[in-house]
DNA sequence: ACAATGCGGACAGGAACTGACCGCTAGGCT
DNA sequence: AGCCTAGCGGTCAGTTCCTGTCCGCATTGT
């Protein structure tokens, strides 16, 4: 066994327990306890932090240090670590979104396909968001395959199932993936329409590399995120949410999170939130326990109107 | 550099860019191209799959292969990852539970303290669960440190808060960790009560592994996950919901997923859910669309009398 | 006190690494 | 077609470094 190979073996059983006897690991390793103690030290030289412990019962220990030591995982590890990615990215847990994408294309493009079909598995046993959640599920090899693109450069193409149209083939130089509300946009320039366009991903499929890399264009708008806010204006409307409800604004607003804002007004508060579907408040209200008028939009009050309606025939 | 460590920079260069032209990587890691060749070599005996591009515009590439190299992380990937497993473990993503969490004390026991900050940061602006969740949060360090003090038999102390008593200080021998419903628990032998018990982990506070190591017991039950449900039968009861619906079944089942079951019956449908919060079925059935009669439990059913007067009074 | 464990210096032999050649193949570009 | 760049792999000599073995020392738990 090569050194390097044996210091990334040392790496990995250094991260699996917690506490390894010298004399174990030497005799793993199948080096002589002075060789060992050799290559903890190497270890440290390269910056991680190992822990001994001298005297009977003692160990080596492989602790938080200055930099993340490389990760060498098993491969349900592997597994749980890209089904975690994946709901983040594509639950869209606001902050981390580009971020778990970058992370998530880093670990799917090196796992092997028997742990990508393991996770497909995994995530589809996983998914089912609950009735919330009309569910635009973005695939997680999709959303990997346009980030990698977009960061290299790389020419590309997919099918596109624009609104109400048949599929049509693309061949578009993506720019930037953009993460807006529980969706996903690409924006590129489209090859063949010789324009700018942002693409929803979940209405993208079977999206192919093809290896030939071009030169980026400039944008037409201030940034990716401007140019797909634009475009989405002209799409149908989100429903800004505005109700009156007669409770204290701090209990509603743990209960709201981050969904919406709550503000004082008088003796209740005023909920305000953004959605394109109005089961959200509609759940909020119910929840709350509290009287409560609706001041906009129409839908909700007419939403409201119907469950109080069937609700109340129920009994 | 010595030679391993070369390998590692490598490594951690193929990861971040598709393609690494050659002569670009022989200079950064300041070896002749001869070298590099050799390097990438050694990474392929290694079992990783490096591609190489001849002819001019050529270059190498790390792609997926047998086994998963090992993972070189920015610091801001590590923390989407940290973030990700967290809200995979304690939400409850059904079936990645234990490897989620085995993968995340992995990674957050080797994270440098800055980048745990920073995860607590992003995990506090990302939590808010929402409206249908009383939220019982645990801690990802909480978690994480049970899980490895289970690991390694490692004598444990920590406080717990018991309903409605006051803290106490305990000092246990872990056994397992056990993932119910939304629920975390800790199956362990409290040595001063020298008895078993089941603590829930979002009442466990500042939890403090001595490095003192114990020969495990014989749990007294067919297994961990046993052990907990026999101690929650006695518990307060979750509502069993039992609902039917003037609606098709596959419809409901699409929106329901995997938090209840829908089965047919005559015209309509029956869904059955277990669950510790109202609120959840009452968000079903308000989304459904559907006129429903409530079998059970009678809480239920007051609480959609409530809500539907509520509502009515509203308009 | 003793045994087990980790620490680190010295040394000699051997293994492996490196850079410099070389000729070859493969893909783009002019 | 011809040239340039890029990767591939063989060989060789010099050098580095790695390893195992010896040693005495420090530390801890039994």
């Amino acid at each position: 066994m090569s050194t390097s190979e044996r210091m990334l073996r040392l790496l990995s059983l250094l991260q699996t327990h917690r506490y390894w006897p010298g004399p174990e690991l030497s005799e793993r390793l199948e080096v002589s306890p002075r060789t060992l103690r050799r290559d903890v030290d190497r270890l440290r030289d390269l910056g991680y932090t190992v822990d001994a412990v001298r005297g009977a019962a003692g160990g080596y220990q492989l602790r938080a240090g200055g930099s993340l030591p490389p990760l060498l995982l098993e491969d349900e590890e592997a597994v749980a670590i890209a089904v975690g990615l994946r709901t983040a990215a594509v639950g869209a847990v606001a902050g981390t979104d580009d971020r778990s994408v970058q992370a998530l294309s880093k670990v799917l493009s090196l796992m092997p396909p028997r742990l990508r079909r393991q996770m497909d598995a995994v995530a589809s046993q996983t998914d089912a968001p609950g009735p919330w959640e009309g569910a635009p599920v973005v695939d997680a090899v999709v959303l990997t395959t346009l980030a990698q693109a977009c960061r290299d450069s790389e020419l590309l193409r997919f099918d596109y199932a624009a609104r109400e149209a048949e599929v049509s083939h693309r061949r578009v130089e993506p720019l930037r993936l953009v993460s807006l509300g529980r969706r996903w946009y690409l924006v590129a320039w489209d090859r063949d329409r010789t324009d700018w366009r942002s693409f929803r991903l979940d209405r993208v499929s079977d999206p192919q590399p093809t290896g030939q890399r071009f030169r980026p264009r400039e944008l037409p708008a201030e940034d990716a995120l401007a140019f797909v806010q634009q475009g989405i204006r002209r799409m149908p409307q989100r429903h800004a949410v505005r109700v009156r409800l007669a409770m204290p604004a701090d209990q509603l607003a743990t209960q709201v999170g981050r969904w919406g804002t709550v503000s004082e007004d008088g003796d209740g508060c005023v909920l305000e939130m953004n959605v394109d579907d109005l089961d959200w408040p509609v759940m909020v209200l119910a929840s709350s326990g509290a009287d409560f008028v609706v001041e906009s939009p129409p839908e909700l009050a007419e939403k409201v109107a119907e469950v109080g309606a069937r609700f109340a025939r129920s009994g």
